[in-house]
Parts: structure tokens; sequence; C-alpha cells
DNA sequence: GCGACAG
DNA sequence: ATCTTGTCGC
């Protein structure tokens, strides 16, 4: 009998990628107001994939809603197909939400993909939601500067596709993509104003309440 | 062909 | 991402 992963067809899904990226806008079509932003996180154990959404009040930082979620990992982490990985524990706990999000924060990138197809992107046009994409690590690449402090662009082929932000003390750089419906610069703008430690607050909540629910099963 | 490579 | 202890510092 074949695992999971010897079945699953590369091609294929790099196809079905593209296809859903195609649909990806990358310019804003925001509410007029944005007041719900949700910051999405997974954590592995094993074979388990806990997942956990919290939304805040923007622009504060008060939190309105925490959701929780456990699913069985169905892919390995396989670079430029992080999408497979985590679409089923992202969706399912996205799904949970009481408050409709008005802009989703993704732990991943968007448009910094080397085919414009991150799983933010994905994550967005499969919810026709504005995303952002949030990395700690460069995917793909060159930084250049732009004359902006603490910031620098992140080209590829040529083309601005995000940015690296800067952090003081021994932070390590983050970098922003558009996922969907938001353009480069508002992208770097709301992650910038969301920032208080490294990642973006939403984000770093999740991330603090996937593993806290991780934990807690052991 | 080689190396790099989000979580 | 996860496996892992103490430890230095804001």
């Amino acid at each position: 009998m074949k695992t999971t992963i010897e079945k699953f067809n590369f091609e294929k899904a790099r196809k079905a990628q593209k296809l859903l990226a195609n649909k990806a806008v990358f310019k804003n079509n925001l509410p007029s107001t944005i007041n719900v932003v949700t910051g999405v996180d997974v954590s592995y154990k094993g074979d388990k994939a806990f997942s956990a959404a919290v939304s805040i009040k923007f622009p504060h930082l008060e939190i309105l809603e925490v959701q929780k979620s456990i699913t069985n990992v169905k892919f390995p982490y396989v670079p430029t197909f992080l999408f497979f990985r985590e679409a089923s524990p992202i969706i399912s706990v996205i799904k949970k939400l009481e408050n409709k999000p008005d802009l989703l924060l993704i732990d991943g990138n968007g448009l910094l993909h080397p085919f414009k197809a991150g799983e933010a992107t994905l994550i967005g046009v499969y919810f026709n939601i504005p995303t952002i994409g949030v990395a700690k690590n460069l995917l793909c690449g060159n930084l250049r500067d732009l004359g902006i402090r603490n910031v620098k662009g992140v080209i590829y082929k040529g083309e601005l596709v995000g940015y690296e932000i800067t952090l003081g003390g021994k932070r390590k750089p983050i970098y922003v993509s558009p996922g969907h419906k938001v353009s480069l610069e508002t992208s770097l703008k709301i992650v910038t104003s969301l920032i208080k430690h490294r990642t973006p607050e939403p984000l770093r909540l999740a991330h603090f309440q996937a593993k806290k629910l991780m934990k807690s099963l052991e």
C-alpha cells in the first residue's frame, strides 16, 4: 500500500496551485473599514496538526475571539507546497470563527513565492477574503534597498514581491507579502502597525494558542 | 547539474 | 515545524 506522500502528484498539485493563484488580486479590495483582523497559526505533533485563530479589533489589539482545531496531518512539508500541508488545519479553524474577518494574517508567504502562489494567497482566494503573508525566513528572492527605514524590498525575477522588515535588538527580520485583495504597500503598512514584539500580534497570539493546545494533549 | 528552500 | 537546559538580558 502506498503512503499518502507517494500518491501525492506534484505535477497536478502545481497545476491546481497555479490555477488558484491565477484568481488572486494583489491590489486593495478591502472593506471600507477594517475592524476584525485574524491571525492563524499551526503547530505539529506526530500526525496531528493543532491550529488556532485569534481575532483582534483593529486598529487596537483587543482580543475579540479565539478558536482552535485539531486535524490529521496528510502531507509532509515540501518547500513551495506548504499550502497542501496547512490548508486542512487552517480552513478548519477559520470555519469556526463567529466574527467574519476583514483581513487574515497567515504564517507564510503570499506573492513572495516562485509562482506567486504562497499559502496566504491560496487561503485568500479559497475564502475570497483579504490576506497577508508573514514569514520568518526568506523563501526566495534577493533584498534591495528602497530608502525606507527598517525596510528592504524582496526582488524575485526582477519584480518587487514583498518586504523584509528589520527589527531592533537581536530580533530576526520578518518577510511580508500580499496574499489576496491587498496591495504591497498596504500589506507593509498594516503589518507594521501590528508589531509589538516580532510577528504581528494576531499571529503571535495564534502561535501561542496553537502551541498551548498541543501541549495540553500530552 | 547544483544548491536553496515559508512551516 | 519539532527535538531540547540552562542562562543572559531587556
